[in-house]
DNA sequence: GTGTCATGCGTAT
DNA sequence: TACGCCTGACACG
């Protein structure tokens, strides 16, 4: 079991949007499903429930939207949301010493996740997780049978700017402040477009878009949306860290595709970009 | 060292 | 609309 020093890799995985969640619950459930957890809580601030949880087997692990659920054998169901902060770390043998700030750190005797900065972490018994589920519009890593016309239903009864509209869970899962802005540039629409008056066909786009981009996300653990031809590249995989993104956080900069200057405004105190010639108003 | 900002979201006003 | 919560990276003096 002896690992070499430099293959105890702590995958650090940022970025919460849903992909992060899906990503982790694969990556996670691979070490995890089916082994008895010791299960602690370095920071105190859920010995109770982690005690509760130690021992037990873990039977599987599943996300939906930027949520993700740990059922153990006793239906007992670990819920966490890593709101802005959270970080998750996979760790092999030999282990680090957890920091001060872990939350929960779960064990096997191979492998150990530890999470910190979570904004909720709570055990939720099976008519509570349906409760959160039931909040969550349709996710597109998911992708289930009639999520798109879903979720073109439920957008095009929403008189709210699009760019709004795709940051609310209830109507889409998973989406947050990155993809919005960068989904958005791809289909050309404006984030200050209401949400019902576009039509059917485009918030069809809007959905496969959707669906393409977070899949792409959750393989490669990071957003990655430009076209590799649009900045003279072969692959994706030779993208450098500045060419992954049309839009977000790119004010001032000139546009991939027209070189209009991209720029940026506060929606619902949150930040948004958009290029105004490829996303006309 | 201090202040600010950030890929989120719930609650109070 | 404001605030609170969770934390870390970075700019600035």
């Amino acid at each position: 079991m002896l690992a070499p020093v430099d293959s105890n890799s702590q995958k650090k995985m940022r970025m919460p949007e849903g992909h992060v969640l899906h990503r982790a619950a694969r990556l996670q459930g691979k070490r995890f499903n089916g082994h008895a957890l010791s299960v602690s809580s370095p920071q105190g601030r859920f010995s109770d429930e982690a005690k509760q949880l130690d021992g037990q087997t873990l039977e599987t692990i599943f996300a939906k939207g930027k949520h993700i659920f740990y059922r153990f054998e006793s239906d007992d169901t670990m819920h966490v949301h890593l709101g802005l902060f959270g970080k998750y770390r996979l760790n092999k043998p030999p282990f680090p010493e957890p920091s001060p700030n872990c939350r929960v750190l779960m064990e096997t005797d191979e492998n150990q996740l530890h999470l910190a900065g979570p904004n909720q972490c709570r055990i939720l018994d099976a008519g509570e997780v349906d409760d959160v589920l039931a909040r969550l519009g349709p996710d597109p890593i998911i992708n289930a049978s009639g999520d798109r016309e879903e979720f073109i239903s439920r957008m095009h009864k929403k008189k709210v700017p699009v760019g709004r509209a795709l940051m609310d869970q209830n109507l889409m899962a998973g989406v947050g402040n990155v993809y919005r802005s960068e989904l958005l540039f791809q289909i050309g629409v404006h984030p200050w477009r209401k949400a019902n008056e576009l039509d059917p066909e485009t918030l069809g786009e809007l959905w496969d878009q959707s669906v393409a981009e977070l899949k792409a996300g959750e393989r490669v653990g990071k957003i990655v949306t430009v076209e590799p031809s649009d900045v003279g590249a072969q692959k994706r995989s030779e993208l450098t860290k500045t060419e992954s993104l049309y839009a977000y956080k790119r004010h001032g900069d000139p546009c991939r595709r027209c070189e209009t200057l991209i720029r940026h405004a506060d929606i619902d105190g949150r930040n948004a970009w958009w290029c105004p010639t490829c996303q006309p108003k």
